[in-house]
DNA sequence: CAACAACCTGGACTGCACTCCAGGTCAACC
DNA sequence: GGTTGACCTGGAGTGCAGTCCAGGTTGTTG
């Protein structure tokens, strides 16, 4: 429903993407159907922005290229893949929320060291 | 105050790091000191097991080596380093809880796709 | 003492996810 | 109509963090 066209300036600006890695993503099958002007030039649309959000929220929480590309393989297979892409969306959370654990885990031990070091405040020149 | 002297092979098994990686820790300088034994065996302490476990937590939350080897550098430097170390620490904790964050963003965000596919439980094969 | 495993060194290689480049096209403005 | 800037393509290059390899030494075991 979306009838905004955004160049790939606009589209790096709104998504924090750099406009290579929009064409890496693409190539890479991370995205697909991206429009075109008479000119040839891409134009993309809103969808494909908050598409290339989920993307970086799950690139950034480790989920690979590879797994991303899996998972968008899927989705252009049909509806009876459904399974799998949910498989694949609940094994990605079973992984950031042990990522969390790991991190408190982190938090923990960087306090620890940090109460080694002496009390007094220190003003950062 | 550890007696204990661990072999390359004891050390990867107890501290789920590599033979390989141990040694490139030790030539990025974020390991020094290791004993050796006579043969020029390498013999880690009970201490170096700990402080690579240490590495790991900082390095699984996303320090560089590059950070930790200047942490590491103002360690050997003396006590007039701590406020640097100090800030580098909270500095980390900080990236942390950024990253803790955004991981509870991805979990509602997987959580909001979940929701769209059909809400029957299938056993998988 | 032969052979085998574990270790040593310096240096080359790998995989991932980008990032950059050359050479060319398109649109707009002067 | 020439130049400027945004964009195009295919392919090469980068940086990080390991990982692997060749060629050699040590030390244990039959």
């Amino acid at each position: 429903m979306s009838t905004t066209e955004l160049t790939p300036a606009e589209m790096a600006e709104r998504t924090g993407v750099s406009i290579d890695t929009l064409r890496y993503y693409e190539r890479e099958g991370l995205l697909s159907n991206v429009a075109r002007a008479d000119s040839g030039h891409r134009r993309y649309s809103d969808d494909d922005a908050l598409w290339v959000e989920v993307l970086r929220c799950l690139r950034d929480t480790g989920m690979t290229i590879e797994q991303l590309r899996r998972y968008c393989d899927l989705g252009a297979q049909g509806d009876y893949t459904e399974p799998e892409r949910r498989r694949i969306l609940t094994d990605h959370r079973a992984l950031v929320e042990a990522q969390i654990e790991e991190r408190h885990i982190a938090l923990a031990l960087i306090d620890h060291k940090l109460s080694f070091y002496s009390n007094d405040e220190e003003e950062s020149g």
